[in-house]
DNA sequence: GCTTGATCTGAACATGCGTTCATATAAAGC
DNA sequence: GCTTTATATGAACGCATGTTCAGATCAAGC
């Protein structure tokens, strides 16, 4: 027998990327099996081969697809002239992609060590490039005084895991609205910056 | 045949704790198989069943016994009257317990996901009473006037997720000693917390 | 020195894994 | 309508998995 619900090229691609994501996500990649992720999308495990090389490529497509809309998104974001509101604007921004992506950050953070070396090296360089986006703006700062952060690399690595650190407790009708939490958080992170 | 190097039932029991979250730590729980425990511990798989009635209570045992060490290490310290001294204490231990059980830590994290409901649900509630410790200090802090914290719940959970981050970058041997990682990290909470 | 109990081995079990491939089908181009 | 091509099936491959267990071995108590 054959396939038996047509051909379906154009929706069966993105499927697998979207439940692989959603599984790897709830369970982790070692734990999850190509023919749970075929399950998901309604075909069986061989279909997933013409999508992928192997699930390795899929992991790392997922993460790298993450990374790049991550570098896309930073860069089309309005360039103040004052450290101050470009810090205020890198906040919000943080805050609101990673909320709207839980499941791709997570596995970012998660799965890196079920990379190869080579895609490890890939998405690790991204992630410096992201973090001294962040590290440009305090150090423009403190030129201005604005900002007083002696180690800006340190401040850096701090803020980012702070922001970071709420997708591990936000949930979409919760205690507070998204624009709450980023102005909460903003506020966090302004005292922190200035003496 | 049977075993070839003699009885070591007090030894064995540790070795397999030790090598189980080292492994576990660097290739995720799915990851791991009971053979390559026992391949490091030095013993066929078999044997791990004299110490754990199967994996996953061998995971939720070495993730219960990190959050008793940190509840106990936790009770065990300073209690000094003034919040922002009780403050400092609290960074100070945070980033030195965490940093000294990297690999812990790390499965504490990552390797909630795979703990049964039950178990999960115990580690869980051992994470919370943690982090109360911490926000009881902030409103401390709030009661004396020496804090400005508005949302003590989210700032508690920023906090501790910008000091454990120290352990996605920190290495022995690296730019900074301990002391200068908790020295810079309590600058930055001390500006954080207040006004 | 014998017995007992703790400890370990090594083989086995059923199951699931990632991946490949010959084969079948549906859609697209002419 | 025929041919071509992309897409899917389902069976098969070799191998690894968590776990069990009968039997072997060692250490300790008497």
């Amino acid at each position: 027998m054959a396939r038996t619900q047509g051909s379906h090229a154009g929706i069966t691609g993105p499927k697998i990327r979207a439940e692989a994501l959603r599984l790897f996500a709830e369970s982790g990649y070692a734990a999850v099996s190509m023919r749970e992720i075929a399950r998901a999308v309604g075909v069986q495990a061989g279909a997933l081969y013409n999508y992928t090389p192997d699930k390795q490529a899929l992991l790392f497509s997922l993460l790298k697809g993450h990374m790049d809309d991550l570098a896309e998104a930073l860069s089309t974001l309005p360039r103040a002239a004052d450290p101050m509101e470009r810090l205020r604007t890198f906040v919000h921004f943080h805050i609101a992609f990673h909320l709207e992506r839980q499941q791709a950050v997570f596995i970012a953070y998660m799965e890196l060590r079920n990379l190869t070396p080579e895609n490890f090296a890939v998405i690790e360089a991204q992630r410096r490039d992201y973090e001294t986006g962040l590290e440009e703006i305090l150090r423009a700062g403190m030129a201005t005084g604005a900002f007083s952060v002696p180690d800006s690399k340190l401040a850096t690595l701090a803020i980012i895991a702070m922001l970071t650190g709420v997708t591990t407790w936000y949930r979409p009708g919760g205690r507070l609205p998204l624009e709450a939490v980023q102005d909460r958080y903003w506020d966090l992170t302004r005292q922190m910056v200035t003496a």
